[in-house]
DNA sequence: TTCATAGTTCGACCCTAATCGAACCATCTG
DNA sequence: CAGATGGTTCGATTAGGGTCGAACTATGAA
C-alpha cells in the first residue's frame, strides 16, 4: 500500500469525465487544440488547461506549441491501446465525434499558415521532402539534409541568407485541416515566397487561400515527383 | 459530453488507490477474500466492502461466496489485460505480493473443507472429473453428467439418496491454498466419506488435515487416471 | 501601436467520495 | 445454546479535486 507502480494515478487521470472525453476525442489520432478539447469536454478553457496539464504530466499526451495554439495528441500507441481496452470494458459503446477543420474546400487545398504553405499542397510537399530524404526528424527537431539543401538551392532559394537569420530554418507545423505535418520555419516561408515569385500561385487577398494556377500546380507536382537519382 | 461509452466510470473505479491495490493483488490470478483484500489495500473491512461492491458493480470482479467467506477474482482476462496496460503506462514498476495459504505442507496436500476434500488431492479429483466430462460448468452451476453419475455409482455412492436431499449435489469450491476449484456439495461430501470408508485416508483429529495411506493414495490416483473408454 | 484571441494562473466555492466507528447479519465452532 | 469471525449497512466526518470568475501573458492581426 505504500509504494506500488501507481496504476491508480494513471487510472485516476483517465477517470475524470472531462479528461476522459478529451482522450476519447484524441483517439482519432488527430491533434486538437486546447479550446477544441475544452469544447469536447464541455468545460471552460481554464479547467481544460489544468486538465491538459495533468494529462501531460502523466505522459499521456504529446504537446506541440504552434504560435498561439497548443496542439495535443495522444503520447503513444500504448495510451490509445489502453483507452481502447477501457472502452471494451465499458461495454456500452456510443462514440463521440469531433468536428474538424475548415469547411472551405479551397482552404483545405492550399492556404498560408503564418506565411508558409499549408493544406493538402503543403502536406504533399512535406511528405515528398521527407520521403526523398531531404528532411529528417531528429528528436523534436527537423533537419535539412545535404540532398535537401541541394534541392532547394536548385529551386532558386538562397540558403545562406536563411541560415544567417536567427529564426529556425525548418520547423514541423501541424496542419489545421488534415492535422498532419507540413514544413514551417524560414525555409517554409521562403519556399512559399518562391512559389509566388515563379507565378505558380498567388494569395487570395480576402482569405488565407492560396490559389494555384493550372500551370503552377502541374509544375509544383512535377517538382515533388522528381526522383533523386 | 452527455453520453459516451463511459470510459471514465471504469477508469475512476481503477483510479482509487485502495481499489487499485486490490486489483493489482488479484493480478496473480488467485482469488482473495474480502479481509485479505482489505489488508492489501490498507483499509478497514468496512471500506473494503464498499470498494469491492463498486468493483463488482462495474463488472471488474468475479465473486464467489464460500460459507462465511467471499472470494474475489478478476472478472475476465480483459480486465487483467487493461490493468497490465495501465501498469505499463505507469512505467515505474515495483509489484506488491500477497502472502497466501496455509504454511503446513500436509494441509496443502489434503484437508477437509466443510466436510469435503480440499487441497492438492481435491483439486486433482476435480480436474480429473472435469477433464473426463463427469462435471460440466453451466453458467454458475455445476452439473454431473450421466457419465459422471455412472462413475460415482461404480465408486460405491448411492446417488438417489443424495439427490433426495435439499442441498445441492455439486458445487464448485475455491481452494484455500491453491485458489483453484474443487468439488463441494453433497457429492463432494459423499466422496470424501467413501474415501474414508474404503480406508484410503483418515482425518487428523487435531487439524483439518486428511492423511492418505500409501495404498490409499495409489488407489485414489488410479481411479482418477482411469480412461473413460 | 492597439485590438483580439489562445492559453495560463490564482482564488474561492462546492460537491463528491473515501474513510472509519458502531451496530448489525450470517456463518462456522464448541 | 453462546462465542467468534467474516462481511455489510448506516451515519458523520473530512479531504481532495473539479469547477468557474477574474486577472494575466503571449502571440498574431490590423
Amino acid at each position: 500500500m505504500k509504494e506500488g507502480p501507481d496504476i491508480a494515478r494513471v487510472a485516476a487521470l483517465i477517470g475524470d469525465p472531462a479528461r476522459a472525453n478529451m482522450l476519447t476525442a484524441l483517439m482519432t489520432g488527430k491533434a486538437l487544440t486546447a479550446t477544441e478539447l475544452a469544447a469536447e469536454a464541455g468545460v471552460t478553457s481554464q479547467t481544460a488547461s489544468t486538465h491538459l496539464a495533468k494529462l501531460d504530466g502523466g505522459n499521456l499526451l504529446r504537446v506541440r506549441k504552434q504560435g498561439r495554439h497548443k496542439y495535443f495528441s495522444l503520447a503513444t500507441d500504448d495510451v490509445a491501446a489502453v483507452l481502447e481496452g477501457l472502452m471494451g470494458l465499458a461495454a456500452k459503446s456510443g462514440h463521440l465525434r469531433t468536428r474538424t477543420g475548415p469547411r472551405d474546400a479551397s482552404l483545405r487545398k492550399a492556404r498560408v499558415c503564418y506565411n508558409h504553405l499549408a493544406g493538402d499542397m503543403g502536406i504533399r510537399m512535406f511528405d515528398s521532402f521527407h520521403g526523398r530524404g531531404f528532411l529528417v526528424l531528429e528528436g523534436e527537431a527537423l533537419r535539412l539534409t545535404s540532398e535537401g539543401a541541394e534541392f532547394v538551392a536548385g529551386f532558386g532559394i538562397d540558403l545562406d541568407k536563411l541560415t544567417a537569420q536567427k529564426s529556425p530554418l525548418c520547423k514541423e507545423c501541424l496542419d489545421w485541416s488534415a492535422r498532419r505535418s507540413h514544413l514551417a520555419g524560414s525555409l517554409g516561408r521562403a519556399l512559399l515566397s518562391r512559389i509566388e515569385t515563379l507565378g505558380w500561385a498567388k494569395r487570395d487577398p480576402d482569405s488565407r487561400a492560396v490559389i494555384f494556377t493550372q500551370r503552377g500546380e502541374a509544375a509544383f507536382a512535377r517538382q515533388l515527383a522528381v526522383a533523386t537519382v
